[in-house]
DNA sequence: ACTCGGATTCTCT
DNA sequence: GAGAATCCGAGTA
């Protein structure tokens, strides 16, 4: 893994629709106390914020969602359902509060800490690791309290996201999931393919 | 292969 | 007090 650069802010400048895919091939650094996990990013969803009634930030800032309206390239983290966590960078234009959710990694490195924090066994399909929003977050111990408002363009956050050069084969869009509004909207964005994206 | 429901708590109305 | 950008196991086939 020679060259390996971290995204800068002005990568999340832009419309989420447009970060999303753009996000796709590129590696998730979480840096624990002792360890570094590492996964690429294979399946996104963008939130359109106030143009998008499916997006948190629709309704207008709230103590949960304050972060989305702040400057892009920050970590916004939710908690949903009762037991999971999910992940999103915000992003531009300004006010707009647009976010992108990542919803699926392939595990690159660390992997006997992330089958730890998941509390399943090391062996076994990758996608069960980290496939889906919920699982990658307890793979990479990602919570509200740890990483909310954290700044993924700086080189001593704990979590960042970087470039080692991919370049992605193939990307397909499709509907977004598990949302009641806007469903039809095809901003979920994938790599064709890939064992480790969301769903069985 | 598919459908269904339980777990569990934060957030906003 | 309702509903949620989920996951997993059980049941049926």
């Amino acid at each position: 893994m020679a060259d390996v650069s971290l995204l800068p802010r002005t990568f999340y400048e832009r419309e989420p629709s447009e970060v999303a895919p753009a996000l796709l091939g590129k590696l998730l650094i979480r840096k624990l106390r002792k360890k570094i996990l590492v996964g690429r990013i294979v399946e996104v969803e963008a939130y359109l914020g106030n143009a998008d009634p499916a997006a948190h930030a629709y309704a207008g800032m709230t103590a949960r969602n304050a972060v989305l309206f702040g400057p892009a390239g920050h970590a916004y983290v939710y908690f949903i359902y009762g037991m999971y966590y999910c992940l999103n960078f915000s992003c531009e234009p300004k006010g707009m509060a647009g976010c992108v959710l990542l919803r699926a990694i392939e595990p690159i490195s660390g992997l006997e800490e992330m089958a730890r924090l998941r509390r399943v066994p090391l062996k076994g399909a990758p996608g069960r690791l980290t496939g889906g929003p919920g699982k990658l977050c307890q793979a990479l111990d990602i919570t509200r309290s740890a990483i909310n408002g954290v700044d993924v363009t700086q080189p001593d956050s704990p979590l960042q996201v970087a470039d080692d050069g991919l370049d992605p084969r193939e990307i397909v869009a499709t509907p977004r999931i598990g949302i009641r509004k806007a469903a039809d909207l095809p901003l979920r964005f994938l790599l064709k393919g890939h064992h480790c994206v969301s769903g069985r």
